[in-house]
DNA sequence: CCAACACCCGCAAAAACCAGCAAATTAGTC
DNA sequence: GACTAATTTGCTGGTTTTTGCGGGTGTTGG
């Protein structure tokens, strides 16, 4: 492979996928990592490509607002991430919900990992796709601005033509009595609709949602498998939930 | 073997492979390879190929003007997306395409644009929801990795429930006797599904995919309403186009 | 705080390049 | 046909380019 035409291959793919990784042009190109990260540099002095740490974008490429979001989410969200990840098994079929801490499941998979998710999250799809080996189903609608998650009828009617092993569910307010609620009507009908057609949930909650109500359930605390949340939560909310049926993951 | 047949075989090969090394030439021509050299040496200096270390390329199929070459075709794309935004018009129904061109259409949409528009391209879904108040539905299936867009039986027939008033789509190629062409079949099977479920058609494609050709046609040129490009368009790329009977727009 | 990864620097081997020269081929002339 | 000049080709030896490797440094992310 001639040099003029390994940079020149480097420059399509880029301009096909919109970003390349280093280790990606090693693997496809068949040459050393230096002779990667020269031929980069070359491209970048010329002002062909922008170089970033592992790989190079496309110069003027527009980071999308997902991506920043899920830079700035870490913390304690990471490790509920980490442990939800961990009750995935290989083969199995898993509904994953939208939200920056479902989406960061993605980062904490396995890299031989053989699941399939299947999510109704723009993001958390992109996520999953990019992060994993894993099948990723979207399931298709209008896309709801701000959220990036799709909505419509025809969501339902697919979700019912399936049948999970496992849901990853974010919820917006745990509360013993009243159970895992969130805002959205229709964002709850999915939920539950997700809850119903698998054998197993997992609720994904940071400790400042516990001891809240909104208005439209999606589940009663006894009927999940298990509610994840980090160090922070109050231990009278805990007693609370655990009261209430529900089986209680600190992280 | 006479001098000018040697040259005259390289340049054959040349054309025929897209680059050449002289090790191979030396191999194949039963010459020394001094005497390769000073071929391409003469053949360089008359500017019918492009010399590199360890070979030769056609030429001007890599520009050593990297720099102004990218910069360029980033105005360009924008430009034609740009043209292409202005296609549309309140309350259609449009199917657009993945790629980074069509993806740069969301940020020139006037913002009290009330359009729809259906895709199946991941980030072109999110530009679009985000740059603009139009809804944007999204098909659903299985997430392809790198090119994020979805794919699968479902897709197709979804498509064929939707009449939409316009598509916009980008090609891989365009030349004037095979059409619009790209490399991927499944892609290519949704693009055409577009296309005739479509009342018109516009194809957008930067100049340097012109005269080119992958193996699944999407459309023919006198099939299509418009094809988009930009100035530096070849005259005779664009002379072989239009007697194809495209309706070509330079912007 | 640490492990893993990506990065950079300098080196050395391999390959490709170049210049100059001599042998071989060709062309033209007597 | 033989001679010579011109061109072409191949070879030798030395230089440059490219590439991969080891080791030290910087970044990233848990």
């Amino acid at each position: 492979m001639l040099n003029e035409e390994r940079k020149s291959k480097i420059l399509e793919v880029l301009s096909q996928r919109g970003r390349v990784l280093s280790s990606e042009l090693v693997a496809e190109l068949n040459v050393s990592e230096d002779t990667i990260r020269r031929d980069l540099k070359d491209l970048a002095l010329a002002g062909a490509i922008k170089r970033v740490h592992g790989g190079a974008l496309p110069i003027g490429h527009v980071e999308f607002s997902y991506e920043k979001r899920q830079k700035e989410s870490v913390g304690e969200k990471s490790a509920i991430a980490k442990r939800a990840a961990a009750l995935i098994c290989p083969g199995q079929v898993v509904f994953i919900d939208g939200g920056t801490t479902t989406a960061l499941v993605a980062s904490y998979l396995p890299k031989d990992l053989k699941a399939t998710f299947i999510t109704y999250s723009l993001p958390t799809a992109i996520a999953l796709t990019e992060q994993s080996n894993c099948h990723v189903r979207l399931l298709g609608g209008r896309v709801v601005k701000d959220l990036l998650l799709t909505m419509g009828p025809g969501l339902l009617k697919e979700i019912e033509t399936i049948q999970a092993d496992l849901t990853l569910i974010s919820a917006e307010s745990v509360h013993g009595d009243f159970g895992a609620t969130v805002s959205h009507p229709d964002d709850a009908l999915v939920k539950c609709a997700f809850i119903q057609q698998s054998a197993e949930t997992a609720i994904l909650a940071g400790s400042e949602k516990f001891g809240k109500v909104a208005p439209y359930r999606i589940a009663r605390l006894n009927e999940v498998a298990s509610i994840i949340t980090d160090t922070s939560i109050d231990t009278k909310e805990l007693e609370a939930c655990q009261k209430a049926g529900g089986s209680i993951i600190v992280v």
